[in-house]
DNA sequence: ATGAATGAAAA
DNA sequence: TTTTCATTCAT
């Protein structure tokens, strides 16, 4: 058995890899054996980086004789049976299990209760289906008898689920009789596994097959089997579970045992695979020889030892085999969750539980870990008056009765330690809670009664205790100070008897980490890989929980720094409230243990009406803002990050820079490729996109979608470049550069002194900026826009004819996406000042309150500027535009060109007019629309376009997402045809209705219309979101339990519902987190975009942490090294690409994505690396944020 | 793009 | 034990 797991070790690192890493304790040998051990630590650093769960490895100084002595199968056996005589049942009272009811043909189970265990061993179950013709009552279940005669009630998980595994399968059964309809459970295989997440089992009766959920399967494992370190694979082998002939012909072997975990079934599996290369033959016979035995079994001991014999021999040949070419698996001992042995020195008997070793009760028989000085809470609190007493004389341990530690602080901190520690001890905040530093003194050499720290509730924070230990440790000289790992046991290995009796003692690591949740980090394991590497007298000074920091000496500088540093999380709300309850719940039943406290708490937590909880909410809240407010560099997860102090950083800067250096070369070359006249328009419009300026500090204005450009600063929008496509046949290219110079440094591009150039076939011109003010907007437009007509009708008129009208109307639609941002306020000034306009609009006031809405959600809620790329992009013109620049237009059409410039709300109207007759298309303007006729053309127009756009206000304004950008996009292509074909273009028709607009327009202007100051509009552009963010509230919703912790609990609080024994999973309500999508306006976040830079940098630095973290752990993973390595380099990619564009462009990613084609062969890779990045880029920003403006909750 | 699932860590 | 944040996966 034990070989076979160790076997496994070795043989399956890749399907480790999902094992999440545990902490490995271990047992380190005697100093003679140290060479050898170090030779193991080597191997087993390569195998084991990811450590098992819940396991334990062991390194023993065993004698060849006495490996050879221990392959004595009976020996296994009977320590199993020791197990089991040993292991404590109290634990699963009142569980819910299914039982095996003996049918002779058939592995027939029902659900039953376990209520009683009358000797060790012996369970009586009561069945769940209460029907004395059928069942009896009670059920006697002999686990010597039948290993798997009480199994464990809950789902399996789905990878256990796989083709050909033996399991059992709910079935429907009714008495014919009685019309009593109850379900058991029938073992058979699985035989596929269908589409719809059911699987198809094979009765091992072979008659029938059956189609079941996963809820209706379960596994042959008993309730325990992860707490009896029990080879449950074996044993199932060895019991033979098939019953009908031919069932062997499925590969049985490999999964007619559930297992724990998907490397156990491994381990049957490669076993039996090298097994049957060595001795196929020999192995067929064996099964059917035990197949035999099983029927001949009398179900008593011995017969089950024969049984097991038989099967354990062929295990046996299998494990001489494999010990032959490693030596090393020898001296590996994998110990699980639930081992006890007993120190033969002492006679402490302790208790593995998956981390660590933990003293029991000295009270012979008690099965309860020990909470101070050796006895559990009940017969603590039994003594409780005599200890309290002797507590003050600061003796240890009454009942064994040579004290050899004593604690060295004055006050109670031996009750600090304990279980009632924690209402005193909680009533301060833990982070600033301080405490003696609790100490031994270790007075004889004989480790006998020491104090396990066995409680699970941790105990004190760590703190000020260094400067408290020093002194002591100096005062205290004559006296030798330990570390608490020192004063750990010798205690021998006990697991099996027969075996290890003759053993020397071995020295343990005692892990003392109190928080069986505290997992260790990657580092941690280097720690403690190089701990037992250099010493093992006086190592494992390397505490690895931080509650250890408390008893770590100021010998440990090592690795101490960053634990110094780390903050840990702030409480939720339920810890908050159990921080208060528990002492109370502890005083009120001190025979609970910590778990079922924690239980308790859970219940109460939900017995809380919703306005108790919501104060303990609110504290939790004010405890994270003040929380963040103290460290506002902590980080929720990512314990790495605090890991690289300045040592590493140079080498990660070096990384870093060659990381980027490389990139840019890369870029670079690609370039070079790509400097040869374009064949590809898209390739050159990426490229064009790539080598868009970098981002600098002057620029960051520019860049930063939330900075507010200062007012005085001109260059914010210095020069704006619209295309003007010179040959028909190509498409506009719109570029946006900062300035001029830029374009100058390009050789491709000249710069006529009209402000039209060239670029690639395609004619731009160059516009004088806008200018902050008011004034300068009026004049400029109006004083530059017959200039502007006069050249683009000189020089290009003829070729732009036709295009002339279709880019108005696209540059009316984009700028009037800039100025209806104070549209609202605008309307409601028009409404007020302007009387001779006011009829009209109120005339036409549902079409434009319509616009208004959807433009105004519009601007809000999504980013302008990309929808205006979408725009384009999808009449196959490449656009790019810049966050902050603005697109100008021209136009031919004097009418249009002077609405143009007015820039204001009746601009706006125009544009829609245009918009909606070219969106009613064929129909014009019709006015046979369902809206009132109207004797003023304007509503009409606007009318045809309320009939377009549905009209329905409220549901206009809840479905923001700009109709106008619908409309044109789905217009736009179309315009240019029917213009060209038909001439019929319907704007022709218009230009009365324009001109009397236009005086419109000029009236409104000249009554001084409440125009934004352009300033203004950039804030409203600023205020775009810069993420969609989800916004996740807590919601009812109902749920089935997940694990095994989970069902167990509701099944235990509902047991009644469960003995009915319903076909229906017992369902859960309980509180889930859903999330919803909200959008949120990121507008108080008022960061320049160097923080961005510095955030990138910051997340650059930290996969480069996490990264070279998980190298040096998992150094043998090649496999998952190279994923790694790959996820690393496009991370990093991508945060380089982001620093250069925020917000990129379709086709700035399309051209990043070929640049890196092998990181990113699909676009959808790409996207998803973005969208991460850039999030918790946002969320970084976002903590920051919080601590200037909490959000307090009222 | 986004909901669901999973994991870690707070006492 | 619950809650919260982060990450990953699947749709």
């Amino acid at each position: 058995m034990l070989t076979r797991s160790s076997a496994a070790s070795r043989l399956s690192p890749t399907l480790n890899q999902q094992i999440e890493k545990r902490r490995r304790s271990t047992i380190t040998t005697n100093d003679d054996d140290q060479q050898q051990q170090q030779q193991n630590d080597n191997s087993l650093s390569s195998s084991q980086a990811k450590p098992l769960k819940k396991r334990w490895l062991a390194h023993h100084n065993v004698d060849q004789e006495q490996q050879l002595n221990s392959t004595n199968i009976q020996d296994n056996l009977s320590s199993i049976n020791n197990l089991i005589n040993e292991y404590n049942f109290q634990d699963w009272q009142t569980i819910t299990v299914l039982v095996d009811i003996g049918n002779n043909q058939l592995n027939e189970y029902i659900s039953g209760t376990i209520i009683d265990i009358p000797k060790n061993g012996h369970l009586i179950v009561q069945s769940s289906i209460i029907n004395e013709n059928l069942f009896p009552n009670k059920i006697q279940i002999n686990l010597f008898e039948n290993l798997f005669g009480i199994l464990s009630d809950n789902a399996p998980p789905i990878r256990e689920l796989i083709q050909g595994k033996h399991v059992l399968c709910r079935r429907q059964q009714i008495h014919t009789e009685t019309n009593f309809k109850y379900s058991t459970y029938q073992s058979g295989i699985i035989i596929e596994k269908t589409n719809d997440a059911k699987f198809n089992i094979l009765f091992d009766n072979q008659q029938d097959t059956l189609c079941v959920p996963r809820q209706s399967i379960r596994l042959f494992l008993p309730p325990w089997h992860d707490e009896i370190p029990v080879d449950w694979n074996a044993a199932l082998d060895a019991k033979g579970l098939f019953k009908s002939n031919n069932t062997s012909d499925i590969n049985h072997r490999q999964g007619c045992c559930g297992s724990s975990s998907p490397r156990e079934s491994s381990v049957s599996s490669s076993s039996d695979s090298l097994q049957s290369t060595n001795n196929n033959l020999n192995e067929s016979t064996k099964v059917t020889t035990s197949d035999c035995l099983i029927k001949e079994t009398t179900s008593t001991i011995s017969s089950n030892f024969s049984l097991n014999n038989t099967n354990s021999s062929t295990t046996n040949n299998n494990n001489n085999n494999i010990n032959d070419v490693p030596t090393t698996i020898y001296n590996q001992i994998t110990y699980r969750k639930g081992d006890v042995m007993t120190s033969t020195q002492s006679q402490i008997r302790k208790k593995f539980n998956g981390k660590q070793w933990r003293r029991l009760c000295s009270k012979d028989g008690c099965p309860r870990e020990s909470q101070r000085r050796g006895l559990c809470s009940r017969h603590l609190s039994q003594k409780g008056r005599q200890e309290h007493n002797a507590q003050t004389t600061l003796s240890f341990d009454r009942i064994h009765s040579q004290p050899s530690i004593i604690p060295l602080t004055t006050n109670n901190s031996s009750i600090h330690h304990g279980y009632y520690s924690a209402p005193q001890s909680r009533t301060t905040t833990p982070l600033f809670f301080s405490q003696p530093s609790p100490r031994f003194i270790l007075q004889q050499n004989s480790f006998q009664n020491e104090d396990f720290h066995s409680n699970s509730y941790p105990s004190a924070p760590r703190s000020t205790t260094s400067e408290i230990s020093t002194n002591e440790s100096s005062q205290l000289n004559p006296i030798r100070t330990v570390n608490w790992p020192e004063i750990l046991p010798k205690i021998t290995i006990n697991i099996d008897q027969n075996r290890f009796d003759s053993m020397s003692t071995h020295e343990i690591h005692e892990d003392e980490n109190n928080n069986s949740s505290n997992h260790d980090e990657d580092p941690m394991d280097d720690d403690d890989n190089s701990n037992r590497n250099s010493n093992n007298t006086n190592t494992n000074n390397e505490n690895k929980s931080s509650h250890n920091d408390e008893y770590q000496t100021s010998k440990n500088h090592s690795s101490s720094p960053y634990k110094d540093k780390h903050v840990r999380r702030p409480m939720n709300s339920f810890m908050l409230f159990s921080q208060e309850q528990r002492g109370k719940i502890h005083l009120a039943n001190p025979n609970r243990d910590n778990r079922n406290v924690s239980k308790i708490l859970g219940e109460k937590w939900y017995s809380l009406s919703s306005q108790e909880q919501e104060q303990y909410r609110i504290r939790a809240k004010q405890l994270r803002y003040e929380h963040s407010k103290q460290n506002p560099s902590f980080k929720w997860t990512n314990p790495l990050n605090k890991l690289y102090n300045l040592n590493n950083q140079n080498n990660i800067k070096d990384e870093q820079e060659q990381c980027r250096r490389s990139a840019r070369l890369q870029s670079h070359s690609n370039q070079d490729k790509n400097t040869s006249p374009y064949c590809d328009r898209l390739q050159a419009f990426a490229h064009i996109c790539t080598n868009m300026p970098k981002l600098t500090e002057e620029s960051t204005q520019r860049f930063s979608p939330i900075t507010k450009p200062s007012s005085d600063n001109q260059s914010t929008l210095t020069h704006l470049i619209t295309p003007v496509p010179i040959h028909g046949n190509s498409t506009p290219t719109l570029i946006i550069n900062q300035n001029q110079s830029d374009i100058n440094t390009n050789n491709e591009v000249d710069i006529s002194q009209n402000g039209i150039f060239q670029y690639r076939n395609t004619a731009f011109r160059v516009h004088p900026s806008y200018n902050t003010n008011e004034d300068n907007i009026k004049s400029h437009s109006l004083s530059n826009s017959p200039n502007l007509k006069n050249e683009n009708s000189s020089s290009s008129s003829t070729i732009l004819a036709e295009n002339e009208k279709y880019r108005t109307i696209v540059s009316m639609l984009i700028n009037q996406r800039k100025t209806n941002l104070g549209l609202e306020q605008q309307l409601k000034n028009l409404q007020s000042t302007t009387n001779n306009i006011n009829n009209k609009v109120t005339i036409s006031q549902s079409p434009i309150t319509t616009t208004i809405t959807t433009t105004t959600t519009y601007s809000n809620s999504s980013i302008e500027l990309n929808s205006n790329q979408n725009l384009i992009h999808d009449n196959n013109e490449k656009f790019n535009l810049n966050q902050s620049s603005t697109i100008k237009s021209f136009s031919l059409d004097e009418h249009q060109q002077r609405n143009f410039n007015f820039h204001n709300s009746q601009n706006h109207f125009i544009t829609h007019s245009i918009a909606s007759l070219s969106s009613s298309n064929s129909t014009g303007y019709s006015s046979g629309s369902s809206s009132s006729s109207s004797l003023d053309s304007n509503s009409t127009i606007l009318s045809a376009y309320s009939s377009r756009s549905n009209s329905s206000l409220s549901e206009r304004s809840k479905t923001s997402p700009t109709p106008l950008k619908q409309i044109s996009i789905q217009y736009l292509p179309t315009i240019n045809e029917t213009h060209n074909n038909n001439n019929n273009f319907p704007i022709t028709t218009t230009d009365d209705e324009v001109t009397q607009l236009t005086s419109i327009n000029e009236n409104i202007l000249s009554r001084k219309s409440p125009l934004p100051l352009i300033s203004q509009q950039l804030d409203n552009i600023h205020q775009k979101p810069l993420t969609k963010r989800r916004k996740t509230i807590t919601l009812e919703c109902v749920q089935r339990p997940t694990t095994r912790s989970q069902s167990i609990s509701e099944r235990a609080g509902t047991t009644n519902c469960t003995i009915n024994n319903n076909e229906i999973c017992p369902i859960v309500t309980r509180k889930r987190k859903a999330s919803i999508v909200s959008e949120h306006n990121e507008s108080e976040i008022k960061r320049t975009a160097i923080d961005y830079i510095k955030q990138l940098d910051e997340m650059k630095n930290q996969y480069i942490k996490a990264n070279s973290n998980r190298q040096t752990n998992s150094s043998t993973y090649s496999n998952s090294q190279t994923i790694n390595k790959t996820q690393l380099e496009s991370r990093l990619k991508v945060v380089d690409f982001l620093k250069d564009h925020l917000y990129p462009t379709d086709s700035a990613i399309l051209s990043f994505q070929l640049e890196n084609q092998e990181l990113f062969p699909k676009r959808r890779l790409l996207n998803q690396r973005i969208r991460e990045i850039r999030q918790k880029l946002m969320s970084n920003l976002n903590q920051q944020q919080t601590l200037h403006e909490p959000s307090h909750h009222n």
